[in-house]
DNA sequence: ATCCCTTTGTGAACCGACGCACAAAGTCAG
DNA sequence: CTGACTTTGTGCGTCGGTTCACAAAGGGAT
């Protein structure tokens, strides 16, 4: 399930502030979401909660992260060292959840041999010697458009089935690669087509009433 | 609806290429979706195409952006100037589509007076008189998740009815309000999850099959 | 002018997710 | 030990979205 992140965070907010056990009311709204969905998506990894009691915040964290594959490290390879590339290399929240950059990647020979938060920027030219030597088996997309699906297909040949695209394109891969898209500017255009609605009721919506009758 | 931005990215891509005029079927594998879907969604505004021909892209762009209210320009704050904040003040695809980066934010004094993509960094003790000076109206958070819903309570205070918020927290606000989140590592998690079925399926599907009989 | 071919727009079946509401199960006080 | 209370786990009705499939509509050739 696509909400076991969700609860995860909501849980090690919890045992941070040393809370024990949680009922699957108090979990729901933490996590923001209905309690019966909660325990539905839990009872399906197992009966990990006590009835009259509610759920071990510990052992949950342990269960949740065991089924996302939290226990084990990922080595991810970031490609494309430009603004948004730097920014995820730099990012925290990746390494405190058992991802861990291990390689950058980049065409661009002006940076290439630089060096960012630790790593040193690799040439593209390099990536199927550096995926196989490192581990990598999640590759992170921050490309320009252009340069994204020949990327892509590189990626996927040299046996990578796990991608996060943040080029504003569709990629076309087989169907056992895993491609998830982050699309920054798509989540702003959703905004601002609510932001307009709501402007046109205030305006218009009076008027259609009148015009309605 | 939520898919109309990933249609107009695609149609933008084929006007630069030059097509006039494109078949649902077209379009829909260049958007990624099922194209009775996209039919269904563009009928939701208008009757626009022509059967038999298909739909004139031009005019297609203009009626999508009209809908999402791209044809007016959004002024956007960024509040929290970290790596991430930073990557977003420089991305280029939100010029390109109608947001104006009108201010960037920090608490941090050393950060603050700063210029960053041709802005000066502003404090937040100024983001009241930031959003009604500049007319903003729609905030994006990259802040710690600390900090988020304390700033999140500002702007709504302010009058800001729609925040794209980066920081890994639920945000309560009036019913109002809208939030859209983007979780990086979340997106992460969710690929390992994936990866990891792969992999318990090729080591332990097999074993399973002979513990089902 | 007529016929055939292409493509839209949509009626209707299908599907899964969601949430209510309740029975089963466990806790704790007396 | 018993009874009252709390909370999980889940059966079931509902609802919105997705897709199939087809009728209606337009274009172009003969």
């Amino acid at each position: 399930m696509a909400r076991l992140p969700l609860y995860l965070r909501a849980l090690t907010g919890l045992a941070e502030r040393g809370i024990a056990t949680v009922s699957s009311e108090d979990l729901a709204a933490a996590a923001g979401v209905n309690s019966a969905k909660l325990r539905k998506d839990l009872s399906h990894l197992g009966s990990y909660g006590t009835r009259g009691v509610g759920y071990e915040v510990e052992y949950l964290v342990y269960q949740i992260s065991r089924e996302l594959g939290l226990t084990q490290d990922w080595a991810v390879a970031i490609v494309g060292v430009g603004n948004l590339g730097r920014a995820l290399a730099n990012y925290g929240g990746f390494v405190s959840r058992g991802f861990r950059v291990a390689a950058l990647l980049d065409a661009d020979p002006e940076v290439v041999g630089d060096t960012i938060a630790g790593l040193n920027v690799v040439h593209i030219d390099e990536l199927e010697t550096v995926i196989k030597r490192r581990g990598v088996s999640i590759v992170v997309l921050a490309t320009p458009a252009q340069a994204a699906q020949a990327v892509c297909d590189r990626v996927v040949n040299a046996g990578v089935t796990s991608i996060l695209n943040f080029a504003p394109v569709v990629l076309s891969v087989p169907e056992s690669v895993e491609v998830r898209k982050v699309d920054l500017s798509i989540e702003l255009q959703i905004l601002a087509f609510h932001e307009q609605r709501k402007a046109d009721r205030e305006s218009g919506g009076p008027l259609m009433a009148v015009e309605n009758q």
